[in-house]
DNA sequence: TATTTTACTGTCCTTCAGGCCAATAGTTTT
DNA sequence: AAAACTATTGGCCTGAAGGACAGTAAAATA
């Protein structure tokens, strides 16, 4: 099966390592109709594209996969980031990109990569993928149920006062509404942290409303 | 470098593929201390030990990874599973196994696996990582939804400090990550605090933290 | 009944947050 | 070219937060 690689950087040169691992691969300053004939493309060879992306050009790599992908269905495309984040790796992989790296990776790993994809797989970062599944995990269990679970670790009193906190409230003004002193407030709390293991207030904060 | 391969497996004899893929390994029935000297270990070589998951072993697979990873903690371990599904999928992988794949898979497609792990990566189905991202993608993404109604009317920088802000890091910590002085993390801030109108980084993280 | 838990309050102290009043240099807009 | 905005940092000051180290009285539980 024929595969072809076509680099897409709005550097000059490609860099050495891409040279190296695909000796033979095209390199485009910019993605155009023109780069590459749709016919040939069709008739049963991959194609992958790499897309090398600068900073803050979010909008060109949007478009650009966009229109790749109305191009030539098959194609597979690889995002090499200069200054790889999780954030865009995350979008990058949403909008069905099939490896994200960065962009100085050597000629090793971007043959492996090419190994990968070329068999169906994914290619991504191991913190990326750690911070995946423990988002998916986290979200297997009921966030209502979690937030209950914290709550019912605590007195009554520390409940009010906690939930009161946890909306932004000052120690003073919870101490006003539940008409004690701020000093019994500081000390539920203080017990509170202990109980449900919270830094501070803020903490509480996010724990009580997290997202559901 | 010396890398050694070692399948646990109920059964008695391992799968063809197994052997076809790696003739020299090592086939236990089940994990102990025996199966391999630790000190032959440690100096410099990579173990990769292969689980083959029957079904209704949850137990069994938690206990042998737990022993594996406290006697060997440089091991790789990967979770071969006769029927594999999702979930046993995540839950793998959030204990630390770096790949995922069907028992029967071909030889093949277990030597792909042994290159991607022992380069740092981590393998798994196409299906399971799409939903995760799906489900990660949701979930930063309903955020941003809203919430990119506040960070738009933020500088480049200023988005920056206030999202580490809403995580509830502290001004010290966000100017380490951000290489900046704690004075200017300072400044971003209290300008933040300006432009969405909040009194404190606790109604910042609560408006940045927005359940849908 | 004895013990533990809850609710409440006190003072002292340290750290952190955030406002106020600056300044400099680069970039963007008018 | 002038004005406005952005990114950076400085010092000073006030007040809030939270820990350390207390104490008392009522209620719940063993």
């Amino acid at each position: 099966m024929l595969v072809q690689d076509i680099f897409i950087s709005p550097l000059e040169n490609a860099l050495v390592s891409w040279v190296e691992a695909f000796p033979k691969a095209k390199i485009a300053p910019l993605f155009n109709h023109l780069t590459l004939k749709p016919k040939k493309a069709e008739k049963g060879s991959d194609i992958v594209f790499w897309l090398h992306m600068n900073e803050d050009r979010q909008e060109w790599l949007t478009n650009t996969i966009s229109t790749i992908q109305q191009t030539y269905s098959v194609a597979k495309i690889v995002v090499l980031a200069n200054a790889p984040n999780q954030a865009e790796a995350l979008y990058a992989l949403s909008l069905g990109v099939v490896a994200y790296a960065h962009a100085y990776s050597p000629a090793k790993v971007l043959l492996e990569i090419k190994t990968v994809i070329t068999n169906g797989g994914v290619w991504m970062g191991q913190d990326l993928l750690k911070r995946l599944i423990e988002v998916s995990t986290n979200l297997a269990g009921n966030q209502a149920a979690q937030v209950d679970q914290h709550l019912k670790l605590l007195t009554k009193r520390e409940k009010q006062v906690a939930i009161e906190a946890a909306k932004g409230l000052s120690n003073k003004e919870i101490a006003r509404i539940l008409t004690i002193t701020e000093r019994t407030v500081k000390a539920h709390l203080s017990s509170t942290f202990e109980r449900l293991g919270a830094k501070d207030r803020l903490h509480l904060a996010l724990m009580l409303n997290k997202k559901a």
